[in-house]
DNA sequence: AGGGGTACCTGCGGGC
DNA sequence: TGCCCGCAGGTACCCC
């Protein structure tokens, strides 16, 4: 799913309509969703909380709550917050959201909704006293578009992980965090670079290069609001599809001809996940 | 340390 | 038409 420009596109919809309101009670319809808590005491702690701020942190949304609780969450690969949820805006957003895979609904004080729905089920909600309790956001890596992750900060990766594949080190949530197979696959194809190359035989400029790729990809997505590919789940908090899908060169179009130079696009496996690349533009 | 496999889930499209 | 297979934006855990 959702990866950082999804993300963000999410966390950016939500920041504009829900902070300021007031939980009245929750409804979950599937507990396994939930980590870290018991459901009676999920619901209980959530019960007339007031949304105060929303954050990212690489594709985790961090909503903080008054009085002080963070509910953060995953949306794993088909995780959708939908905002605001009225009865049949399945039907009109998109066929795609069935109100049976609705995990989780928040009841505002205003009779809003803000629902959770997730036909996969690999999102997770925590509802923690202080962050350090979510264990997989303490061992995050860099944000990518942050000023902390500048061309030093990038060079000394890879110069610390010099034995790696590169795409196999831009997949590594705990070294940058928010990158994912979409847009990974479009960083190496703009930067030239094939994915299985080894870090250790990139020149300077194809470091310089990827670098400023992984910038410049991640900030045009989130200013098309992220991608939805083909027809697939990922839309943001009003139910509309992301804009980027249309401008992505490589992802998901194998047997297509290269923009750059004509050749055929082929697919490999890596660490399990569809990579798509020209071995014209991205020698090995 | 890095690489591979599997598991967690549902739904869709293709091949037969 | 139906069944089986592989595939899908992620992560965690196991093994070598």
């Amino acid at each position: 799913m959702p990866e950082l420009p999804e993300v963000e596109t999410i966390k950016r919809g939500l920041e504009n309509k829900i902070v300021g309101k007031k939980i009245r009670d929750i409804i979950v319809g599937n507990f396994k969703i939930i980590k870290s808590l018991s459901k009676s005491i999920f619901i209980n702690e959530l019960k007339n909380k007031v949304i105060k701020k929303i954050c990212r942190r690489g594709k985790y949304i961090i909503i903080d709550l008054y009085p002080k609780k963070n509910l953060v969450i995953h949306l794993g690969m088909t995780g959708l917050l939908i905002y605001p949820y009225v009865e049949n805006c399945d039907e009109i957003i998109s066929g795609k959201i069935k109100p049976k895979h609705n995990h989780v609904i928040f009841n505002f004080e205003d009779n809003t909704k803000l629902v959770f729905n997730d036909v996969r089920r690999f999102g997770k909600v925590y509802l923690v006293s202080d962050m350090r309790e979510v264990e997989s956001i303490n061992k995050l890596g860099l944000e990518p578009l942050e000023e902390c992750f500048s061309v030093e900060a990038f060079s000394h990766i890879l110069e610390k992980k010099k034995k790696n594949k590169i795409k196999s080190l831009l997949m590594k949530q705990d070294i940058i965090a928010g990158l994912g197979n979409i847009y990974v696959n479009e960083i190496l194809y703009r930067a030239n670079i094939h994915p299985l190359r080894q870090i250790s035989s990139l020149t300077k400029e194809e470091s310089k290069k990827l670098y400023l790729e992984i910038k410049s990809v991640l900030t045009e997505a989130v200013k098309f609001g992220g991608s939805t590919v083909a027809d697939e789940a990922y839309r943001d908090t009003n139910g509309e599809k992301g804009k980027f899908a249309k401008k992505l060169q490589i992802y998901a179009r194998k047997g297509e001809l290269c923009k750059k130079c004509g050749n055929t696009i082929e697919v490999i496996k890596i660490e399990g996940r569809s990579t798509f690349f020209c071995l014209h533009c991205q020698k090995l």
